[in-house]
DNA sequence: AATGAATGAGGCTTCATTCAT
DNA sequence: CATGAATGAAGCCTCATTCAT
């Protein structure tokens, strides 16, 4: 399983041979959809022959896999400590979009594919944690909502789990024409972000 | 031998197979991808052999291009109702949203292929129109979103590409999950989602 | 098998439609190749739909067969009238060049499908006589060139073999460009053909 | 599962594999017609499985291709050294009619191909270039029989496009039947089909 | 690590053919 | 006679994967 056999040789990049990789089919499956993308165009960008992936990788899946459950992996951690915090609900969305905006910066390939693709791929064995992670954000998320609701800092006219699915959208959809290093940054556009859907793109009467 | 049993109607509706067929594709290709979804579950689908959709339609991309131009014609047409009627940026927001979700409820299954395929789809001649409507929509969104700043009723301290993209996704993103005949209406979940929009999740300081 | 059941009707051309269809046929197998060639092609030149030359003949091998028949029965009857007429060998070389030629003229589009797909065709049982023809054609133009060898017309330093395939395919070959109807009859040319074959398109130096 | 068993030679000729496969592939479309020739058919006679053939080729129609734009290259490669050489008609003719057979020899699969399809094939963009070598055909063929009648060494009587028909076909035709390596060379069936052309059949008066 | 050549399953598509109407 | 709708086998081609070198 591990594709290290020599001690001694020359070539160079060793380690993070594999990342590299990963990061090269992530921008694939991002830009083509995973069903439509050839392990050939994936060993193409990467500027090797298709048989030679399969030297640092099981399978297509597999690739995907480890895309996605990297992603995944950052994300949560990210979010449990803001979880952590003991912050007040308003504050705690604050701090979950914001840190959706920085995993978009940091994985916005894996962001794309997760929200293509996850629906599908979760159906094999090997993708579980998709619908466990599934199922974690929707719980994260509503029971923050109430919490806000709760405690008087957002409405309570809406309905809750359309609020959930409202905000969850929104933030991830971004990662579709969000590109690093451009006119924005993540926490910028973090800010709008949250801005709109707090207060909404309506002037205030006030 | 014959994929019907039922007596009573041993004429199928004769008119307007071709509109069951790709009613039944547009929801295999929403369920699993166009590119992960075959032919053969098409015709598993409808009940008939993978060679036989081919009396009807020429090819499979011949199919989801009769799906999205079909609906984006119909939109385009409820759009321009709107867009004709004179009326003011707050009013034609609403009006737009409230049409986009009426789209949703007729053409849920293109409405989904259409977000999820129409970047990849786009690169082929055939679907130009794709990318036609794309432009239409950004300057539709765009100019309305100035107007309103002009008049008075958006807020200026918004980036508008960064709202016109919050708008977009936030509507249509909702084909994903919504369902005709559910416990909310389609009218009923387009002024939950204009209220989000337009007066954001926080409660209001008044 | 017989295509008529009723008596009565109005509808013009009874008898001579099977013929017209197998017209047609011919021009388009031997326009396309035998194999190239779709049922739907045929069906489309002749103006109606695919499956309706079911009702006439039985498979797309009983037209080719038909068609092969045909020709072979009627080129046969013109062969056998002037190898019963006792001419000499010259004469009766000059005579079956000549009903060749008149062959072409009424048959080209069989011709043409005899000379293309006989050979792969005949491996079917059904199209044994082929091969019977091609028998028959051998042994009739050896002992013509044999006899004539001996009658002293034709030159003996020439490989039988070899002139009797030259000839053979000279005169059969031409269907591929004759047109009827056009600036040189079908006589005309079997004349100027019969020229080259017997005096050869160098000046004489006599 | 392996193709091969023997171990003299585990290692496939490594280079000209290309041609192997592609002499293969001429050998079955010749005997079988292309069209009615299938990928497998072709992967059976070489050794390995239909989708291999893939590896090599782009599709069956690039084989096509590759087969005939070689054997024409070389063909007209052969004639232009013959049409340089400043020639008089009539050894232009007898040397242009030896390359001929020399190709058949070489390429008697390619002919046979170049025959019996090329008329189908040329509708395509990709074999262009078989009209174009056909209107060099017959340029080069009307143009030499001309000066050979102005030269005074051709009969004059003799329609010239007639001749030009003969002439061409009379010489390709002979590879639906000439076999490498049988009772006579190529260069004994050149002499002697050059004999009947130039001279004819009939045995000579003088 | 990477290449070259294959495998083999499966996908899209075509097409001869059938049949109720 | 003809149509419209299907069948089902087979064809071309793709692609994930394997493996000897």
């Amino acid at each position: 399983m591990s594709p290290r056999r020599r001690d001694t040789e020359a070539t160079p990049p060793r380690e993070g041979r594999r990342a590299e990789l990963l990061a090269t089919a992530a921008e694939v499956f991002a830009a083509q959809g995973y069903a439509a993308t050839t392990i050939r165009q994936v060993a193409d960008a990467a500027g090797i022959l298709g048989g030679s992936l399969y030297y640092h990788f099981d399978s297509k899946e597999a690739m995907a896999d480890e895309i996605l459950s990297t992603f995944l992996g950052d994300m949560w951690a990210a979010y449990d400590r803001v979880l952590g915090a003991g912050l007040g609900a308003r504050e705690t969305l604050e701090a979950i979009v914001a840190e959706s905006f920085r995993c978009i910066d940091r994985h916005r390939p894996a962001v794309v594919l997760y929200q293509n693709e996850s629906k599908h791929l979760a159906t094999g064995e090997r993708f579980r944690y998709l619908l466990d992670s599934h199922r974690r954000f929707e719980e994260m998320w509503t029971s923050l909502l109430e919490r806000g609701v709760a405690e008087g800092v957002f409405r309570a006219d809406l309905d809750v789990g359309l609020v959930y699915r409202f905000v969850r959208d929104t933030v991830w959809v971004a990662a579709n024409w969000y590109r690093p290093g451009g006119r924005l940054s993540a926490d910028d556009i973090a800010k709008q972000y949250l801005a709109m859907v707090l207060e909404g793109i309506q002037r205030g009467s006030g």
